[in-house]
DNA sequence: AAAAATTAAGCAAACGTTTTCAGAATTTTT
DNA sequence: AAAAATTCTGAAAACGTTTGCTTAATTTTT
């Protein structure tokens, strides 16, 4: 494997110059630069980012931190990342928590030790504390979704605005007068934000009775078993605190021959992949994931070229998509 | 951030020796390795790994290619490699090819002058050729589902016995003797293989007469547009080439009051989350997507430890998912 | 108790870069 | 044509480690 010095032997000059030539740098002519250039093809040089990063302080690394890859939300969030990140020269560090505090704070260190210029966290259990160990080496850090430390960016979806955006849709377009909304554990951030979106949107319209609030953890099967509980109270509509929960309760519909929308309208959150394909397609809020990856991601390298950057907030409106589920197909599709 | 030669200083030692005791080499006293140890912590040192792989030729870093991380078979393989290169004190450096060639030769590039010790290839695309790179830096590679090279290792699926386990059940359990199987691109490896899998079974019982091949491509859509073409020839059984496809085929059944399994029956591949979630639940056959990573890396970590590694071939047998498309629920499920 | 063997610690070079400083060569200005 | 300014290049130190060699100190053997 070629260096430097191999390239500076060649040419009769020293390994300094062949640094300066290779990086662009100003003081060295154009015929030895070309001469220079030539030699480091010529022995198929690629230089050691890691060597030079002693030096430079610049490792050219950054820390992606994700609770489960295998959750599509992520791995979209990921995508957009490694998009941003890549396009800037970056590598990524990929640190896979598996929803485990311990294994989060392991891969802190490491990155630490392996000096990368900065992470993006997706956490839901970090708290400020655990980001000392960044702020004391000067390695920037963006959240995702979750607003951890004022010291730090994030990059939202906004869950209040997208809640209210469905529930205004259910109001108006759909006339929905009596609701169940079957949210999840009431201390995930999710379940706080868009009933409190529900709630506010329906008491705009002198609705505040309307909705009626149960709470599940946000599985697919616990969808589906809740949905006899959630039609005993005879609703005209079922918002589901996600697309999981909403297919569950979809397929026990579906058994009990219960006619949606007709019976009964139906509501999720998120957009998955499968809400489309089901044979009533499902009506919900699409968020943008893929955006949110490069938001964060390009707010990172801009923190990074600031010397003392203030951090900020950034919210992704989310967009209603609005189909079968809860009738009144034409009003909203474009 | 304290680094060797201040623990050096604090314990007015020569840094060679703060290198050894850290490192639990011989040739350092215990009284003077606790002592260098504590100063270490009280410094909060962590050491440099970058600078380290200068003299040590072992960056700790192992390259993951993958076309397209939002899949969730690539994100669970991730996942399977994350879990192991972790416990083994590797970072993964992680790239998205976004299914495109160009974008993967660069990520080689980047990934040999970042000097990872080995890589974890996910491709599509690449050639033996394209890995010259690789072999030519000495760095390890392991493919997964993909025989590239005979110089590397491959871990797959065996979508082959896959299918035959399919075809067998389909046969003798649930008596089919009609099929049309929907298959995806004829020199897709996938296609390929289980095809032969569906095949060879049929003409081992006899009964190479009974199954009639179709060609589309695999999404969601091309499934429910192929529908009404497949049901035309109207098969006892119809096998997609994929779960996806199969969801296709079973909206459109669905929405037109085509039973299954009473009417024709439909099993998929890949068992992917929705299979399960739908009214009649798919009969597919799962892939261990996970434990394929897993294998990938110990291989991986295996050809690492040995100075001559000799390649090998992994096959993982997939596990036939027996659900109520295809009738015949009790035969297969424990 | 002396010789031999072992162990502990220091010194300095090395890894592949970048960068500061200084001197030499060239160009521009007067 | 001399002086000043500019451009080019080299020498050497630095980044944070590891490691081979050497010497000093300790332990074991005779």
């Amino acid at each position: 494997m070629a260096n430097i010095k191999d390239i500076a032997k060649m040419c009769g000059v020293n390994p300094a110059t062949v640094s300066r030539a290779l990086n662009g740098q100003k003081g060295v002519s154009a015929a030895m630069r070309d001469k220079i250039v030539l030699a480091a093809q010529k022995l198929s040089y690629s230089k050691n980012p890691l060597a030079a990063s002693l030096i430079t302080r610049h490792s050219g690394m950054i820390g992606l931190v994700v609770p489960d890859i295998t959750n599509p939300y992520y791995a979209y969030v990921a995508k957009g990342v490694s998009q941003v990140l890549d396009e800037a020269g970056y590598v990524i560090f990929l640190c896979d928590c598996d929803r485990k505090k311990e294994l989060e704070k392991k891969y802190f260190e490491k990155l630490c030790s392996y000096r990368v210029e900065g992470v993006i966290l997706l956490s839901l259990t970090a708290t400020e504390e655990d980001l000392q160990i960044f702020f004391d080496q000067g390695i920037r850090v963006v959240c995702v979704d979750n607003h951890i430390s004022k010291k730090v960016s994030t990059v939202c979806n906004d869950n209040y605005q997208g809640a209210c955006d469905l529930a205004e849709h259910l109001i108006t377009d759909c006339h929905s007068r009596k609701v169940v909304a079957v949210m999840g554990s009431p201390d995930a951030m999710t379940t706080i934000n868009r009933l409190r979106g529900y709630k506010d949107t329906f008491a705009a319209h002198g609705l505040d009775k309307s909705i009626e609030v149960m709470t599940i953890s946000s599985t697919y099967e616990e969808g589906y078993k809740v949905a006899p509980l959630a039609l005993a109270k005879n609703p005209d509509t079922i918002i589901a605190i996600n697309d999981t929960v909403a297919l569950g309760i979809f397929a026990y519909c579906q058994q009990h021959n219960i006619k949606i929308p007709d019976d009964v309208r139906l509501a999720g959150y998120d957009d998955i992949e499968e809400a489309a394909m089901i044979s009533v397609p499902l009506t919900t809020v699409h968020q943008r994931k893929y955006v949110l990856g490069q938001k964060a991601a390009t707010q990172l390298l801009q923190e990074l070229e600031d010397k003392d950057p203030t951090p900020i907030r950034i919210e992704l409106l989310p967009k209603l998509m609005v189909r079968a589920s809860c009738g009144e197909l034409s009003a909203h599709n474009s």
